[in-house]
DNA sequence: TTCGCTTGCACAATCGATGGTGCAGAAACT
DNA sequence: AGTTTCTGCACCATCGATTGTGCAAGCGAA
């Protein structure tokens, strides 16, 4: 009877077979017949008739008609990581619940690729775009804009839309004091030898940075003006940061402080072919968390942004109407080393 | 002029604006004006019009009219797993240089939720679906077929279409060798002190649980019956397993090989709040390769799949006229313990 | 019987782009 | 001059679903 690769039924198969009109099918099958005073028999006959043919909706075709999809969108800089794949996670588990479809891409931190990506989603009408640390936000939200479509950043704040970020000042404040105070009072850190490695010019390295400082000042009295190494959001040029700085002092500062998990993988390549030893004093402290970093050989504190509390509030904020854009910042979360913490995947059925 | 948030402009109104037909319109802007003999004069009337009133094509009436939408699906277990992530990432990369648009979505390893998925991702009619490492490929490929959707399966083979999965048995042998030649000998690894946690029945942890038995029979020349302990691919049900293992013999055996890096985050769970030494003799394998694992204060030796490999593979087979569905393997590599490797994002451009 | 209200549905326009077909006018050829 | 060929484009149906509107039949009340 049905063939191979057959056509997939549409309303007008199913208004044929039932003897209804196409709009009587198309209202049975998307739930509004009631308002549109549909028997119910009506619609059984209908629904009967849908299962037994496999109908699903063309959801283009939907979409072309209501100017909306279904889909929504996640604007991430890259996957392979493990902040930002947490936070598709998350976004993916809230989506879902709301009965539409996740959409994940990345745009590589590229402010030109960042404003193509969203002009492609919205080419495919996505109901709203989340933008998830985007190296030029304000760029990506006149793209937003001129459609009319619904959006707002996380985790890197712009002047034009609403913004969801983490407490970069506090936890980094947070991260640098627990650094300090890791040494206790016997052999005290001096001001010389706690440093910061990653980070550029953007608004949650900036925050960092001060509170970098900042609690430096204050709980070691000084703060040389050197501290800050600068390198991107880059294995490979954090590598080189930390090669120039051996180079040239011999050995790595006592503590440090690590701007991401991205900054950190740049250490682990200067780890690679030294000895072990070398890192054997070591004190980290990363902002980000990954489990496994979280069990290096030295100690490593690492800071936890709050990706579900994020994710919840941005989705509070896309649905209200629009006011004057406005930042709200989520605390993160001090994580002691040696610690393995439950994420996004937990909340899965476990599967033997 | 413009007003804010005005109607996107659409071929009727260049029609208008240019004088031209709207097929004409389309035409030009599609690039298949040539073909269809249009002046090249008219065109740039278009071309410019377009430009001036910043058109774009709506890709729901497109894919609408031509039955395909552009978009490309990668079916993911779940994001959260540098293994996958770089998957997603490497992904992007292939479909963007082809010009179309990826969508990854993940599935939670639920055969129902699986299909869901494809159902859904077809409703938007998708080109082409890339299914990784399914619960339950061959339902997928039931929905993919009766769409007419191309799909293959990676990473876990499916029997009705083709698959690119990993060399699992290879690598398993090879990581097997290498945990128990990391003893050396004078003080050699004894048959039951090499234990291996994780894995369910699925392909991959069959071939390798195959592999990692034959190996410790060819290499120890026995192999004790309860040298596998069955978890999943869940942390908590793997930390659980080192729980019971613990409880039992008092201790953890000598070497681990474990199956995966979600495995792996089940032994972090045991070591959260135990004593560092209590692992320092460990010597661990692990299939999969984390960057972060890799630097564990105990010898990590990894597998690391070769995804690139294995995406490459899988866009040539797509684009290939159907044949019977095969199944091929790719070579994956042995990482010695504290290597940090590059992985898909070192070849984004790097910034500062 | 007639008016008016409700019930239950059909009709047709519409979303925006595509592509097969047809046709007028110019050019080329006999 | 008459016929064929080419150019350059317009026309229109189409993809599948949605939704505002219209209207016949049925029913109760006056």
């Amino acid at each position: 009877m049905d063939q191979r690769v057959k056509k997939k039924a549409t309303i007008y198969d199913l208004s044929l077979l039932s003897g209804s009109s196409p709009s009587t099918v198309s209202a049975v099958l998307n739930g509004t017949w009631r308002k549109r005073r549909i028997k119910e028999s009506t619609a059984q006959t209908i629904l009967g008739l849908a299962e037994l043919h496999q109908y699903t909706t063309n959801l283009q075709a939907r979409g072309l008609r209501r100017s909306r999809s279904g889909l929504v969108g996640l604007m991430l800089p890259v996957h392979d990581n493990r902040y930002f794949s947490s936070m598709a996670q998350t976004f993916e588990g809230h989506v879902r619940s709301r009965g539409q479809c996740p959409v994940v891409v990345s745009a590589s931190r590229d402010p030109e690729e960042e404003r193509r990506t969203a002009e492609t989603l919205i080419s495919y009408s996505i109901d709203q775009l989340f933008i998830v640390g985007a190296t030029d936000p304000d760029g990506v939200h006149e793209v937003c804009e001129l459609a009319g479509l619904r959006h707002i950043n996380i985790d890197l704040p712009g002047a034009k839309a609403h913004s969801v970020i983490s407490d970069n000042y506090q936890g980094a404040r947070m991260l640098t004091e627990a650094i300090i105070r890791h040494f206790g009072n016997d052999d005290p850190l001096r001001p010389d030898e706690l440093f910061l490695f990653g980070g550029r010019n953007d608004h949650a390295s900036r925050e960092r940075i001060a509170a970098f400082h900042a609690t430096k000042k204050a709980l070691l009295g000084a703060d040389p003006e050197d501290g800050v190494q600068s390198s991107g959001y880059s294995p490979d040029i954090t590598l080189r940061a930390f090669e120039a700085f051996y180079q040239c002092r011999g050995k790595l500062p006592r503590a440090l402080f690590i701007n991401s998990s991205i900054n950190m993988e740049g250490l682990l390549r200067f780890m690679a072919g030294r000895p072990a030893e070398m890192f054997s004093e070591l004190v980290v402290g990363c902002y980000d968390y990954d489990p496994f970093g979280s069990f290096l050989p030295f100690p490593v504190i690492m800071v936890r942004q709050n990706v579900e509390a994020m994710i919840t509030k941005a989705f509070e904020l896309i649905d209200e109407p629009p006011t004057a854009p406005q930042t709200f910042l989520i605390a993160p979360e001090l994580i002691q080393p040696r610690s393995a913490l439950k994420g996004p995947l937990d909340t899965l059925k476990d599967i033997e």
